[in-house]
This record gives structure tokens, sequence and C-alpha cells, in this order.
DNA sequence: CACGAATAGATAGTGCAGCTATCGATATCA
DNA sequence: TGATATCGATAGCTGCACTATCTATTCGTG
């Protein structure tokens, strides 16, 4: 197909479209003459995913250009892959060195070795957790502090599902991109599922103490 | 105070201060002159949650003004502002009308119906998560929605967590921005503690497997 | 009480991200 | 064969979150 009916199929305007190729979020296409390009299967499923990283999981393009790289490049195991997939979607956040930054650092570290994870200390996530206990504490909420087992509890579980999950897949091809659209799109879904949860939960005491 | 030393105690450029004034983010100080006002305890406040809004919760200005709105209204019951805060960081999401939207929405339908959860068909999350999930399926992954049930579980313990917490404080207002901080700072918690979590799944599984 | 620094409020400008518009040289198709 | 589509390049647009500058005061220290 040419790139009108690749924009046609997809809803993706065909300035935007070229707008991706040129950022390397799409492959071009099979040339067939100097200004004619012919579009596949693989370019409406690829150009999909884009939408979908911009659009649900708000990735930015350049986060997107590193998550598709390690998709696409030659030896992608598993493990690799998901590490910079979850790279690539954690925003960094510069360390402080103030009393509020170190007593929230020990409080991840205690966690961490209390729930006996096996986590390298260049995951930016790690900072970003800190920066979050960080800003609860300055703000005069430890309540976050509290229930921080919590949320470990909970992510713990959800990481040997979805993993359970990944692993009932055939080829690892397959598996690859089932990991990487859990990592991109698991984080809005379980934002929202939350505020499903936490409606009901609200309304729950509402009318318990009426 | 002065707008000077509220800069310094907060690390907000005096520039930015007063567009956060501008924008109504910011309550103005006393006026002692046509061109004097003073700024107190409650300022710096105000002012460092701003920062923890837009910095760590991601919220955008317009956004941050409605939760701060909610908050301050006169009789700010948990339940209400609670609405307000959720809707305010819920980005907006129009329907659709094709199959795979409507797939989305029995599936969102049927587990809310089976949670027996108590929530106003008007909360922006519900089509949240049902544009997830018609996402996930276009892409050929229908793996997020044998997960659903998954989330559905972590955020309802997890909700029943925060809400015992909030429930620990004694006055209201407290109640009150204990429960916005934790619906702001408690999505990119999340995010960051299941990457943690992730990175010690994905290690166990690769060690499990060798 | 003089004078340099700070302040309020207004208006305009900056930088970045993610598109969008236009153009000229081809190519396709009814 | 002429209307429409495409390619690649370059320039422009929009929205957002600031940032800079200016004028008329006011503060605060010598």
């Amino acid at each position: 197909m040419r790139i009108g009916e690749l924009s046609r199929l997809s809803g993706v305007t065909v300035p935007t479209i070229k707008y991706y190729l040129r950022e390397g979020l799409l492959p071009s296409g099979e040339r067939t003459s100097p200004n004619q390009a012919q579009y596949g299967e693989v370019h409406l499923q690829r150009l999909k995913l884009v939408r979908a990283m911009l659009d649900v999981g708000k990735l930015s393009v350049t986060a997107a250009r590193e998550v598709l790289a390690a998709i696409d490049s030659p030896g992608s195991a598993l493990h690799g892959v998901l590490g910079v997939a979850q790279s690539a979607i954690t925003p960094r956040v510069a360390a402080s060195d103030d009393d509020n930054w170190k007593a929230a650092e020990d409080l991840v570290t205690g966690l961490v070795a209390e729930k006996g994870w096996h986590v390298k200390p260049t995951n930016p996530a790690w900072q970003a957790v800190i920066q979050i206990m960080a800003t609860s504490r300055d703000l005069g909420q430890d309540d976050l502090a509290a229930l921080l087992g919590d949320y470990a509890d909970a992510a713990e579980r959800l990481a040997a599902a979805e993993l359970a999950a990944i692993g009932r897949r055939s080829d690892v091809d397959s598996q690859v991109e089932s990991a990487v659209l859990g990592t991109v799109l698991g984080d809005p879904l379980m934002a929202a599922v939350r505020q499903l949860a936490r409606e009901d939960a609200s309304y729950r005491s509402m009318v318990g103490e009426a």
C-alpha cells in the first residue's frame, strides 16, 4: 500500500506519518522509484504501536524511539529489552543531598533489602521512588512511607502475574512485544484501575460512616 | 516574609512564583501597601505542594489549579475532594464506536460488576481503562485483558490500605490533604515501585531458567 | 533622608515538543 | 494528459511552562 492508505487505515495523517519516518519511529517503505514507496502490514502494526506508546503510554518521541530500537535489536533477549524499555519510560531525576533525601534513600534501601529484591543500583526507578518519598516527607505527609510496603506487595504480585503471562507465549519475539506493551500500557492501566477502586472504597467508607 | 525569602526557602525563582500567583496556584500575600505583600508559612507549604504536583505528579498547571480549588472549597468533604482530584489527574479520552472499543467496554463493565464496585459512569477513569484495553486488543495483545483481574485486585487492596491510613488522621483538613497527595503521588510511586519489582522478577526468571 | 536593592503588576519573549503546511520534482491513474 | 498523490526538505504553527523586561513604587541601611 502507499502512504495514503496507511494513513486511512491507521487514522494518522500523512504529514504525521512522514514526521515519524523522519524521527525514526517508522521504517521507510520499500522503494519502487525515487519518490514512491510501498508499505505493508508491518508498517501498519508498527504505526499502531507508536500511537499506543505516544497516546496511551504518554511516552515522548525520544523514549518511543529507544524502546523500538530495543525491540528491533538483533539478539533481543527478554531481560535486556525489558531493561531498556523500563529505562526509557522512567523520567530521570537528579539526586539531592539534604536530610530528607537521605532519609528517603534509607527507607527505600530498607524496603528492597527486606523484600530481597535483586535490583541494580543503576535502575532509574530507584531514584524515582526516593524522590517521591522525600517529597511526601517534605510535605509533612509520612503516610506514603507507611504504605510503601503495600505498594511493594502489590507490585510484586503484579510482576509475577505479568511474567507468567509472558511465559505462556511461544516465540521470543512475541514475548518481547508483550513484555514491552505490558511495561508501556501497564502504568496507565494501573493508574486508571486504581481510580475506579478508590471511588468504590471512598463510597463504601462514606456509606459505612452514615 | 517577602517574595524573595519565599523564593529562597522554596527553591522556586521569583518570576516563577509570580507566574503561579497569576495562574491562581498560589494565593496572594497580605497587602501592606500597593506594591508590597507579606507571605507566611501557608504560602510556603502551598508552594511546595504545587511543585510536588507539577514535578513529581506531572500535573499540568490547569489540573493543579483544579485540585487546589477542590482542596480549598469550603465544605470540602473527603469524598467530594477525592472525586475532583481524581477527575483532574485523569486525561479525558474520547469514546470510539468500533468493535474493539465495544468489546473492551464489555470487558470493563464485567470487571466492575464482578468486583461489585460502586463507580459512577461519569468517572473518566472508566473510559481510560476501556481505551487501554481496546488499544491492547488492537495490537493483538490480549494478555492485558487476562491480567485485568490482577490489576483490579492490587488496586482494591491498595485503595483499602490508603483509606485506612487516611482514616487514622484526626482532622478533616489533614485527611483531605493526605488523600489528595496519595492520589497525586500514588500513581508515579506505583509506577516506580513496579519497575523495581519487574526487574527483580525478570532477574529471577532468568536465573531460574539457567 | 538619600539611594541602591527589592517588589508588584503588566506585557512580551523564550525554548521545547509534537506536529502541520508548503514547495518542487516526480509518479500514478482515470 | 491532466488531476491527484508521493517524496524529501524546509519552514511554520500551537500549547505549555516558564523567563525577561519595564515602570512605578517601597524598603532598608547608612
